[in-house]
DNA sequence: ATAACTGCAAACCGTTTGCAATAAG
DNA sequence: CTTATTGCAAACGGTTTGCAGTTAT
């Protein structure tokens, strides 16, 4: 990991105001995977005139500068995490609802060989496998 | 595929309605991924007095019945398709959100690895890997 | 200075639910 | 006949948006 969420919305030019940079602190040292109304009540914590609108609003377009990642867990709420980290796959407890972050280098290489099974087979759309997020087709 | 939809309710011992008798039909025969909204519109068509949330109602019943599958595709919608079928995968453009269904030997052949891999880490939980949906854990 | 950003509250959209009327067994 | 199911419309929960005021550059 070289820079920060922050050094990144800068060196895409971003104009950082005080909530932005509330929220991309407060992703870079989340470390469980907290939905868009925990952030806001993280950012509530240090300022308390942040709007969750603003969260919302910050999140989706760290997103769309491919500064976050989206995750989507089918809870029906969508959660956030930094887009420069490795490699990882989530497990979510289908009870609790927690998710458990890990990293298997058997089922890693697994993905690998289904990635290039399916990059060989497509052209011309950005695909995606359900189930298996692909970062390029 | 041995049982329709409907003799499956029907041994799962569901009171048959009318209603569910229309739905249960239009997903037998439906071979796109249509939403709950589009369930509702052929439906319509075939009774119009049938409501939304009675297809709401029913789609997730016969899910909880085991006779459904829920998929969630990350749209915010959700789309069901018949339980009882051969394993298969689903590919979605991400730019159009059209779905497309394909089996790929190969892939099978790592996807049964990825769960015998994890199904041999997981205990005392239903889990399910981000992406790859295990039956079991 | 001025264009982008914010907070607020209202709108949105997919889904669920309370209720009185209806239909299955 | 009795209980489950339905249609309706209102409510829900997560997310988006219009607007007037504020802030970064």
């Amino acid at each position: 990991m070289s820079h920060t969420i922050l050094d990144r919305c800068e060196i895409k030019g971003l104009r950082m105001t005080n909530q932005r940079k509330i929220i991309a602190e407060i992703i870079e040292n989340s470390f469980d995977h907290p939905d868009v109304e925990e952030l806001y009540n993280r950012a509530s914590a240090i300022d308390d005139s942040i709007s969750i609108a603003t969260v919302y609003r910050t999140v989706k377009l760290f997103e769309e500068s491919g500064i976050l990642d989206k995750l989507e867990f089918g809870d029906g709420r969508a959660r956030y995490e930094n887009a420069d980290r490795e490699h990882h796959d989530h497990l979510i407890d289908i009870n609790s609802g927690k998710v458990i972050e890990f990293v298997d280098n058997e089922i890693e290489k697994l993905q690998e060989l289904i990635a290039l099974r399916l990059g060989y087979e497509l052209r011309g759309h950005k695909l995606e496998l359900y189930g298996v997020p692909i970062k390029k087709a």
